[in-house]
DNA sequence: CCAATTTTGATAATCATTATCATTATCATT
DNA sequence: AATGATAATGATAATGATTATCAAAATTGG
């Protein structure tokens, strides 16, 4: 059931955002792309893998999807290769992790989410009922950590932020139940 | 392989101001001062409960030890009570964390860690090196984490910035060395 | 002291994530 | 194209932190 879903695939094409890829594409040859990336990773181009990939991609392009659990993208790549096993998926993002080639949310209590590492960095503000995550950057912040670091002699190599609270979403439901 | 890593993540070293916090002690009757914190929250007074929260209490004192983490602070509490069960610990854990006695602080993959809620909050400078942590505390960034959370239409619940860099003495180290 | 209500502790259940391992697939080299 | 050394897969069991369950024990207002 391996090779010859390669055309299956191929469907999945769609307009290409340059903005923040880690992963450019050609128009017309993303599997080889997306072989690359594999090989840069010393690791075997599988089916597998690249479905995982093209899987991850495509949700890196709708604006509501990009940050996904290991379960969801399990469950978008089964829908397409029933066969596939939910630890490969768990192993490749742990590998793409590794690689920086994706970068894993962690909010605690609830799943990782995954998204392919965006070029400019930013921060995540989370929903701590439903999971929804929003990003954002601001430049003022940045600036103050250089300063906080300086004051205390160290050399700033990088951060996590991430705020946490509840959605408006998840705000209004509650109000419903009170 | 787990419990060092904690133990080396956690030796906080700067200013720590035992002033602010949240249960005031008088020197002799801490116990009363106790029992009022668990009946503020609408909960009996038990000895387990007495029995955590002076453990917790006892942490918050030492420098290195501020942030426990659930079992850490069960195997405190057990030494004195073999009979108390973890069960007590958690379930008393987040109802301290409910009614914001204590903060819980998650760090992704990571259990859980409680410590007393400080009254002036503060964000971690960790050494990536040698795992040195500064406290510190900047209202700039607090005003700019709320502004972005309006701006989402978030209720702000909580947030954690970790900021990574290399301290002033692992500085020198690797400049020697190279 | 008593009765109504909580709390406790032992244990089982969850849930996300990892490890194991026999089978199968990849790919550099014939 | 065939081979074989090595790596990847998928089914399943294992792990680790945290929660739920529930009978027995403890608390507290009256």
């Amino acid at each position: 059931m391996n090779s010859e879903d390669a055309a299956h695939f191929d469907q999945v094409v769609l307009p290409i955002q340059t903005d923040s890829d880690v992963i450019k594409l050609g128009e017309k040859n993303k599997t080889d792309e997306f072989k690359k990336v594999i090989r840069s990773m010393n690791l075997k181009v599988t089916d597998q893998r690249l479905l995982i990939l093209e899987s991850l991609f495509h949700c890196h392009k709708k604006s509501g999807e990009r940050h996904v659990t290991a379960q969801e993208l399990f469950e978008k790549v089964v829908s397409r290769d029933g066969s596939l096993g939910f630890a490969t998926v768990y192993r490749f993002l742990r590998e793409l992790a590794d690689n920086a080639i994706v970068t894993e949310v962690r909010m605690g209590g609830q799943p990782s989410r995954y998204e392919l590492t965006p070029k400019e960095h930013h921060d995540h503000l989370t929903c701590t009922k439903c999971g929804l995550i929003c990003e954002f950057e601001n430049d003022k912040i940045e600036k103050i950590q250089l300063q906080v670091a300086a004051h205390f002699g160290f050399q700033l190599t990088g951060h996590v932020l991430e705020l946490y609270g509840v959605c408006p979403k998840c705000q209004k439901k509650s109000n419903q139940h009170a």
